[in-house]
DNA sequence: TGACGGCAGGCAATCGTTTCCGTATTTTCC
DNA sequence: GGAAAATACGGAAACGATTGCCTGCCGTCA
């Protein structure tokens, strides 16, 4: 039996998958050439004969390149690992929305992964990725003293972060800081004076950034917090029903909370009520990231609106760009840290004279580089 | 230069990963033994001097198999593909981490798309997942009528459906019909007689079973829904305002709205409100799946939770379960129906006499083969 | 002591692609 | 028309694993 014979070609691949081998036989071609033509047939029209006879073959089979052939040879799988708290978190699963589809139009797919925020979960599932030799990471989960970036670095793995930064490693977030003041100024606006803030995770820099830019605008208005008033929380609604709990034991009761997420304003409006306040009404309730049901609330939710899905577009790029960058082994780009402009929605959980739940933006959001 | 020598083996890859050829080399072995070693270690202990120095070199390297080689080899990839409408939907997203957290433990990594339940983007984006060469699909947004399955099957592409079922198909679901009649028992029990349904999407099975389970129970109970009252809706937010909306302009106002989907729920009470009615109190409003902001909503939502964890997880076992059957070309299994078993919850929404938002369940969940 | 079964281990083919390196052919330009 | 440059094409060697087949060693048992 010769080579060929042994491969039950003609007979039972019938029905499999189209190789090269079948189209360059059809073809007449060697097996390289029938490669080539298909992969400048990305580009441009097909320049002699033979090629035109590759690329009508390929189409009429339905050719797909097997992937897996493909990377073993160019060490390469076009594939993107992500790693995210948790996507049943609305504002992660947003920015993942924004992200792959932002991965597949530059022609990358993407994997996913939960790491509930835990660094060995991080490290695990990232290991895993890696395993699966996906390109580049993207990580949406980074932690202030990320110790895992650090390595990641040092073992020259291609990766952004989205939502939360880690200079000096890329990273497409919101402008936090100026979101926080956005609300801090709003607050004031108002004539809060004692004003509590549910900050997040404090691993996070997203909690830890909104808070401080409120913090900032409301001292540069004279407004002082003082340091009990400000109570961290995990990011869901839980967390914001119990931290709102711990903020309103202090007697001296607080006209107005800025929770640094949605959800945990969600919760903490439950606590409110559940204590006998009228939120809206005897308390001002901030939230951050304007998630689609805020408005919707029976007391529509003043929110700071972050661009989820583009911070996700973004971080694709930021990586794609660095993944193509350093394919000629040339010099790196400097790294990049994305800050795009958050907005201000001033609803009812805030100012009930606004009338309507869905206000128009007062400001445009534009991304500035940072 | 010998063929050995061109690959810059021991000086350059110091950094690179290693590969079976080192493992075996070191060892002093063949990369034969290597791979046979290595693939026991799983199971059993080494069984020889050589097999142990293999394990202990493999431990020592951190070496991880390259998953492209040996899928190429095997024309396995150990991933399943998985499409669901969207993953910004919280319904969906639950049943995805549940789905990937069993596919994990059960040594397969997962692709997920969204498909914005669309036929042409399930068709492109499944597509590309089998390019990828996944070893079988989990479909979250299968439709009534869906011809695509019926090429799926056609060409032997292991799948099984989650959340929606379309028999013959391997498929795991909430028991939905059942779900349905608990809300219509529940209804009739609190004396309502005048009820409007927003079903959902009439292309998914999801709403389409439960309204009809709560017609049954409510016919039973001697209530007749005409149908101009069963309205249908997307299944988000927006879909129930609306929804609420077009079934309110009825001058014959209905006494209560089953929504098959707490976010529709959500929309339909803000619609009411709109409308200048007090849900909870004027007219009641139940839900389904029991999101977790359900119980958290300044009105806390009655709804009939869905083991969504727990429908992802089942929906992984069947896939593999199918996937390993498979490999020894020996008999098919017949297909399953998996209908896991609902639980309502009694909330404010519908019962102001119900003391707290958090109502444990009636009736244990079990499942059920069908 | 010799036949035999079991098992460890080596050789080599193979999966499907990309890409280096020649040679053959065409095009370009004087 | 001919030399030089550009291009097309084929052969063959990888990429890193898995696996069928074969050899040789070991122990067992009659």
């Amino acid at each position: 039996m010769g080579g060929r014979a042994v491969r039950d070609h003609d007979a039972v691949r019938a029905t499999a998958r189209p190789t090269l081998r079948d189209i360059a036989e059809e073809a007449g071609v060697s097996i390289s050439t029938a490669s080539r033509v298909l992969a400048r047939a990305r580009t441009g029209p097909p320049r002699s004969a033979a090629a035109e006879r590759v690329v009508a073959i390929a189409e009429r089979l339905h050719y797909q390149p097997d992937l897996s052939a493909a990377s073993l040879r160019t060490r390469r799988t076009r594939m993107l690992g992500v790693l995210v708290p948790r996507l049943t978190d609305i504002v992660l699963s947003t920015i993942y929305e924004g992200l792959d589809s932002a991965a597949e139009s530059l022609g990358y797919q993407t994997v996913v992964a939960n790491t509930l925020d835990s660094s060995e979960e991080q490290r695990r599932r990232a290991e895993m990725l890696l395993t699966r030799r996906v390109d580049g990471l993207i990580l949406g989960d980074a932690r202030i003293d990320d110790a895992y970036l650090d390595e990641l670095a040092a073992r020259r793995v291609p990766f952004a972060l989205v939502s939360r930064s880690h200079p000096p490693y890329d990273s497409v977030t919101c402008d936090d800081l100026a979101g926080g003041r956005l609300v801090g100024d709003h607050l004031a606006d108002l004539g809060h004076r004692r004003i509590g803030i549910i900050a997040g995770e404090p691993h996070a820099t997203t909690g830890r950034d909104r808070a401080q830019g409120c913090l900032e605008a409301l001292r540069r208005r004279g407004v002082d917090v003082p340091s009990s008033w400000v109570v961290h929380s995990t990011f869901d609604a839980e967390g914001g029903y119990d931290a709102a709990h711990r903020l309103m034991q202090d007697s001296t009761a607080a006209t107005a909370i800025f929770a640094v997420n949605d959800m945990t304003a969600i919760g903490a409006i439950g606590a409110l009520r559940d204590l006998g306040h009228r939120p809206g009404t005897d308390i001002a309730v901030v939230g951050f990231n304007d998630i689609s049901i805020a408005g919707q609330l029976p007391v529509p939710l003043t929110s700071v609106r972050s661009p989820l899905t583009q911070m996700g577009a973004e971080a694709a790029r930021l990586l794609v760009d660095r993944l193509q960058l350093s394919r000629p082994e040339a010099r790196e780009r400097a790294p990049v840290q994305l800050r795009l402009a958050p907005q201000l929605f001033v609803r009812a959980s805030s100012d009930p004279s606004s009338t309507e739940g869905w206000t128009p933006g007062l400001r445009a959001g534009t991304a500035s580089r940072a």
